[in-house]
DNA sequence: GTCGGTGCAAAATATTTGCATTGTG
DNA sequence: CACAATGCAAATATTTTGCACCGAC
């Protein structure tokens, strides 16, 4: 996610009000590279704004996903949630469901990219590339 | 999915039974690019195996997931099947919902794979690329 | 002061699980 | 005829929704 301020500015733009409860879901994901549940995001946030509800955090989540200041991610069994909006795989571990950061060549984002608009004929908003395998935790070592 | 036969065949090599639930899965699911909901086969399969039950269809869609003769897709709301595991991407309508293959370079597929090993350290399983945008159907037209 | 935002509770949806019964090999 | 597999029902989990109250601007 970009910065604290600038994700602020952007609430303001979009003719949002800047709630406690805003402020709160934007700072503590800010930098966040554990790809949280939304259960994740309300219970840190819980502890600045006592009483939070989980729904009101789900829907900050998904209006900050359509502002595009987080990335949203459909993996098996939740829905995780990315503040890094650049373009990068993710790797989720099939023993233990972890999730990790993964680069990929920006060659390789744009011949995807391009060979989907080419197919569809239309325009690509984003795309999620998800690689499946065991962690280096979960690996048995020699 | 490979056909019929080959899939009764892995079917046998698993040491797992030729049940007519089974069997229905595999030949409502062979050739199917619609990228169905479990209930959707479901329904299909209970047009041949009347009370065959959903949770049947889950563990067995989920079997198949194991055997590779299925891809199951995570997708926003529920997962998605496609008997289709050759590499491949999917394009889903922001719009409607739907769910479209796209075809992907080799090259790029190797990219990916080889770029996720790198950076891992560890063998990658699979890989799913998921696409968002319009399409064509939901396109505003000039 | 207005009206967008929140909290609560309930609903909707998706998927999994335990267990008695059935039927394949 | 053994034991894997099924059907059923209930549990679990996730996410959404409706509405009365509250508070940011």
């Amino acid at each position: 996610m970009i910065d604290r301020d600038q994700a602020f500015e952007r609430i303001r733009q979009a003719g949002l009000r800047l709630t406690p409860q805003r402020r709160a879901v934007i700072e503590e994901l800010a930098g966040d590279r554990s790809h949280p549940l939304a259960e994740n995001v309300a219970s840190r946030v819980a502890a600045r704004v006592p009483g939070v509800s989980l729904s009101t955090v789900y829907k900050i989540l998904h209006e900050l996903g359509g502002l595009g200041l987080v990335r949203e991610l459909s993996l098996p069994g939740a829905m995780r949630f990315d503040p890094d909006v650049d373009p990068h795989a993710h790797l989720v571990c099939s023993e233990c469901g972890s999730v990790y950061d993964i680069p990929v060549p920006v060659a390789t984002t744009e011949d995807l990219f391009s060979a989907a608009e080419r197919a569809t004929g239309t325009d690509v908003i984003h795309m999620e590339v998800t690689l499946y395998g065991r962690c280096a935790q979960c690996s048995p070592r020699a």
